[in-house]
DNA sequence: ATTTATGCAAATCGTTTGCAAACCT
DNA sequence: AGGTTTGCAAACGATTTGCATAAAT
């Protein structure tokens, strides 16, 4: 999906909930879009000066309400946000590196994808569990930090 | 790995760095090893009356960095803490409850780990990331919340 | 005796919220 | 005007830490 059809997408999510695409929302979204993985509250501040770091939390609150965003827990205890996979239009796993903290977003190969979806239906079966979703992340050391 | 074999490598390890293998750790020990799956604080202390939260904090910490206990992170922001899968002697991973948080362990079939020992190749060669270990959780209901 | 562990209360830190002013339609 | 959004400062909650006491070796 392109940038102008996330922007359209996620203006269209948050009108649906009576909220606008405010400036700010739309820079915010921005950010995350360049980015192209999930940012902590600093990388989106550093990109977005100027902005209070309330409102970015509140306005990444309602982006993910409006499920245009969502969180992604790293190695550290501080959240990362990142464009929701279906505004993004892909299906992705996360790279963690353990000394920096950073992640990278990650797109799986169909063979993987389906073994986890063989994996899903096994625990469905075994544990009495609903599956809806999956999260898979490597965790290592990045190019930077190795 | 059973019990006492538990209680002995924990032991080890926190011998190793200098630390006693108090009465309140065996417990803490004793604790996570029963539940099986990764409890929060309170449960933690519902199953230790009388300790105090710190204290449940600190040791736990301690025992981290011996090594016999590991942190997960499930949907809520409350940590959950079990023993690490060296000290029980197996790898597995999580089914994460999305209603209440309970997250629950999950062994994986051999066919999977081989699935996951490839993706964490590929990624190694593409992202040029050297990994480490890897996380895969199962997102979902519970039997109980369904 | 000397080191390590404990409990309490206070501090920390990421995140959330109350409120009054600014904004949009 | 009527609702939404903003920034500031204060509140929140999980976790950590300082300190004085208790326990273990």
């Amino acid at each position: 999906m392109t940038d102008p059809e996330v922007h359209h997408e996620v203006g269209l999510r948050l009108a649906e909930q009576g909220g606008r695409y405010t400036m700010l929302r739309q820079t915010l979204v921005e950010t995350m879009a360049k980015a192209g993985r999930p940012l902590n509250i600093t990388e989106i501040l550093d990109d977005n000066p100027g902005t209070s770091q309330s409102s970015a939390y509140r306005n990444i609150s309602v982006l993910i309400e409006a499920g245009a965003v969502q969180r992604v827990s790293g190695s550290d205890d501080h959240g990362r946000f990142e464009l929701s996979e279906d505004v993004l239009g892909h299906h992705h796993h996360h790279l963690v590196c353990t000394t920096c903290g950073r992640v990278d977003d990650l797109v799986p190969s169909p063979a993987l994808e389906r073994a986890f979806a063989e994996a899903a239906r096994r625990a469905a079966r075994k544990a009495d569990f609903d599956v809806t979703e999956h999260r898979f992340d490597l965790i290592g050391l990045c190019a930077q930090c190795r």
